[in-house]
DNA sequence: ACCTGAACACCGTTCAAGT
DNA sequence: ACCTGAACACCGTTCAAGT
């Protein structure tokens, strides 16, 4: 079953409270994580309480319209990069691109996790997406004799939100996220051992 | 600055609640998560919640003293390991068993994360030890020459911990943190890529 | 079709009164 | 030295009344 997603509104003053609301849970998200109080979202929007819930019903819709356009834009940059010539150095450079999305705010990877096996999710269509353009380039470095072949896109999407959760709880000078990424990255290549 | 740990008291009826409320916090944070309602912990001890907060002041030292004796007890893993003739498998055997302690309940990785480089915290000490344990054991596969020597103590525990996460994260049937602690341990090996 | 804010519920935390 | 539970604060969520 597929799970409601927040729709931008018609009427003018319902458009207008809902781009609000949406730039207010941006800022707020980007400073205190997912789990900001949705009232100091509301009244930084200029709006009620009741009317952030009745655009956004649940606190994973309102993340959601968030991050959709960020997380859904890593298809069409997977798709791009599927043009290279170095399948290694597409994959590697879109994982680093997908690890800085899925650590936009702090507390996102937790329910980009739990979304990806459950359809009843607001974001498990991002979820699905990220995943499709991740297979592509990995069957295109396996087809290529370049990564281990039998590396699942699971396994793939597993490393990039473990590699997520490390940026997102990294103290300020200790983000090793981007080493974990190579380290991994050296694991899945061919002949690694 | 030391942080305040939890002592057991020495009147019968405080060790009593004591061992009462710590029983009931470790089944309540493995059935729920490290936010489980402490109010639930109390009434589950058969406590006033006053009792709860007298001998566990915050949450973060009621969830030290549920695993320090699991987490302290991997410094001595890591030194038993180190006799072994196989620097690689001492390191990976250690590895796989620090991921499983630092995943007992879900939500703790969380907290180790943001233990490691502040000293004013609870958990601090444990994570202290966690990492010399492991520091220990990457120095010994490196003076043989097996695992790249630019890898450091503190990449190793980010490894680890985002191993943790993974575990702690997954829907059942989609835990791929083993496959991934084994990737990564293949890009530590000298020669990998 | 959308907005408002009071009302209720839940839980964290403190503290005065007790033994 | 330790226990109790009422009291307060904060925040999530709903809903009747409004435009």
């Amino acid at each position: 079953m597929t799970a409601y997603l927040a729709r931008r509104p018609k009427r003018a003053d319902g458009r207008r409270n809902y781009d609000r609301i949406l730039e207010a849970a941006r800022e707020a998200f980007d400073a205190r994580g997912t789990d900001a109080a949705l009232e100091d979202i509301a009244r930084a929007a200029g709006v009620a309480i009741g009317t952030l819930y009745g655009h956004f019903p649940t606190r994973e819709t309102l993340i959601e319209a968030s991050v959709r356009e960020g997380l859904d834009a890593l298809r069409a940059s997977a798709e791009h990069l599927a043009a290279a010539d170095d399948p290694v150095g597409a994959l590697t450079r879109w994982v680093h691109q997908t690890v800085a999305h899925c650590s936009t705010f702090r507390g996102l990877v937790g329910f980009l996790a739990a979304s990806t096996y459950d359809e009843g999710t607001p974001l498990h269509h991002s979820c699905v997406e990220m995943h499709a353009g991740g297979g592509m380039l990995l069957a295109r470095a396996q087809g290529a004799g370049l990564v281990r072949p039998d590396l699942t896109a699971e396994e793939l999407f597993a490393a990039i939100t473990s590699a997520a959760w490390a940026r997102e709880n990294s103290p300020p000078g200790h983000d090793h996220s981007a080493r974990l990424i190579e380290l991994l990255i050296d694991g899945f290549r061919t002949g690694a051992r």
